[in-house]
DNA sequence: GCATCTTCCATTAACGTTAATGTCCGCGAC
DNA sequence: GTCGCGGACATTAACGTTAATGGAAGATGC
């Protein structure tokens, strides 16, 4: 039943070669008799003989595997930046660990660890932020490493994200263009770059248009960070702070919001005050989700080009796995393009 | 700069041990001084020794690793799904390796080569259902599957999965409950059993109900299966086919969508055509994707447990892991629970 | 004081694979 | 006839770890 897995020997034994020419003849290697071949394949063939990968690794130096440590598959952006990363990391023939953090430093820590055990080739990470870094192990260990989506402050990781800057200065000017001039932000209280990447942009786009960024202009959404695995509370946690703006008397006439999630519970709050989008106030998203452009009124979203980021990614690290010069950290940042949809487009009869 | 990975001979060379003394010092067994025990941790600290799981798995005969073979890691549902697996099987002392098949039986069929190759523990599959069977091949080589979600119909493999009978059931039964008479469907284009055991559901409550099922009471939504990665011309398909149904006299006057995504078609069709939900349709979705509380009007939805299925899936994958006796397959059904929200509740004044 | 038991470590072998050498044999060249 | 050469295989060693066995020195028993 559970009989043993099939080795060289076996088949070596069976044919009465040496393990080295069974293994030079599935290999395909030279000196050998294309008689010899053909007996070793259909032996091969017939007792189901599959190569150890371990054993092939441990003297190759190589496991063909590469680590992908991301922070939650639940966020469809990360989701679709694993999906990028196993297609494309297999199209270069690599195996993928996936390793979850939640956000935690501690979990993070026991990756690196894991990651370090496993003696994968390179690793893609989208680092948890905010504390120490513990990426630098896999440096000193020889290991490649390449950052996703979030960059370390150290600047010396090699890194592949999204110009969030660039997205938001679009998406403003958009809203600017629209004839919005008080305008908010509603972001995540979490100190991570891509959403300073977002506020320094629409910072930049207010200042250039010669507007003025209030404080309370910049709203954070209080974040469950380490609370729940999963992602549902983002529609309600931004309800309760969208609850709390369109009651002012300062009320923005346009909002841009962190992520698509934001816009729901803004959607709510707004429809509860008789506010109509776009009408009385523009909303303008970001990450433009699968379901955003079917709201009503479809949202005007930035999308992001999680899928290609994940690609441009391993092949980046491939490179780096491949000739393993220190070359200087390269820093590649896709641009995110703005998908503008009614909710942020007056229609001016 | 690339230093060749620290080996328990450094520690023993440097010490002047034996390389096994070194190992059992490490593994904190017997038959070592305290002294030397400390020698050891501290050059290997010193030196940042890390252990080779790839040697240590080879002689063990064990990776300590599970493979994981997803369809898409795009859809909500599969993404949690992910989640729990991870989380739980690190609970375990496991590492993931993670497939992705994209619905396509080719890379379906080299995912299990891949997996035998890299000698996994065990294996987690949602299978592409269709064809052949390639996962039998596991079983041959002695390596568990638990397959999730889906099942196939050999029925010798375990199956951990959601009930997804029942909840077309009670979601159906509560439609007729709000006065629905003429329910119908939606439902993509797939020979794969959880669409099947949704309209089962489906009919079964309709006919407890003395209601007729027609045949176009089932309207199938294309798919583009292996078009496309990602899933974002779901709710532009549903769409599609929404429209047509709007405009019949026949007109149903509640919908049950096979996932949340085609609620968001069938909400613009009905909108366009001036009908209102909940009263004009009742909609009722599947899989209560985060969006859906926050539409207009709330969506009421089957919650599906994700999360619990992958941890669950584990828990069984493992423990055949542990004792590789073969017992029979093992069915596991979690039981999905119906949200009602008001796009399915008709306020009666 | 000799046998016996512990304690603590070394030696050997093994996991399954690949790389580097060795070896045998037949054949053509001169 | 001998030399050299190349084809086709075998032998040996190595990857880094763990398990099984071996053995030397000191402690203990009487």
């Amino acid at each position: 039943m559970t009989a043993r897995r099939p080795t060289l020997r076996d088949i070596a034994e069976a044919l009465g070669l040496s393990v080295n020419t069974v293994s030079r003849a599935l290999a395909g290697k030279s000196d050998i008799s294309a008689r010899t071949r053909r007996l070793v394949e259909a032996e091969a063939q017939r007792i189901g003989y599959v190569p150890n990968t371990l054993a092939r690794s441990l003297v190759l130096g190589s496991a063909m595997t590469l680590g992908l440590v991301i922070t939650t598959p639940s966020n469809p952006f990360y989701a679709q930046l694993i999906h990028g990363v196993e297609v494309q990391g297999r199209k270069h023939g690599y195996s993928m660990l996936l390793l979850v953090t939640d956000e935690s430093e501690d979990i993070e820590k026991g990756a690196v660890e894991s990651l370090l055990r496993a003696a994968v080739d390179g690793v893609l990470a989208v680092p948890v932020q905010g504390g120490a870094d513990p990426w630098q192990r896999l440096g000193t260990a020889g290991i490649p490493l390449v950052l996703v989506n979030r960059d370390l402050p150290a600047g010396r990781h090699d890194f592949v994200g999204i110009d969030y800057e660039q997205g938001a200065y679009d998406a403003t000017v958009h809203a600017i263009g629209a004839g919005a001039r008080r305008i908010w932000m509603l972001e995540e209280d979490l100190p991570i770059t891509t959403i300073a990447g977002r506020i320094a942009g629409f910072r930049r786009a207010m200042t250039e248009a010669g507007l003025p960024v209030p404080d309370e202009a910049v709203r954070s959404v209080p974040t469950r960070r380490h609370e729940s695995a999963a992602l549902p509370w983002q529609p309600e946690e931004s309800y309760v702070v969208a609850q709390e703006i369109v009651d002012r008397a300062d009320r923005p006439d346009a909002v841009l919001v962190g992520n698509d999630y934001f816009a729901l519970g803004l959607y709510r709050a707004l429809a509860e005050r008789g506010l109509r989008v776009p009408d009385d106030v523009l909303v303008l998203g970001y990450g433009d989700f699968p379901f955003s452009g079917f709201l009503t009124p479809p949202l005007t979203s930035v999308r992001l080009p999680a899928y290609e980021v994940g690609a441009s990614a391993v092949d980046l690290l491939v490179e780096r796995v491949r000739n393993r010069s220190s070359a200087p950290a390269q820093k590649r940042l896709l641009r995110p393009d703005l998908v503008v949809r009614p909710s942020s487009t007056l229609v001016t009869s």
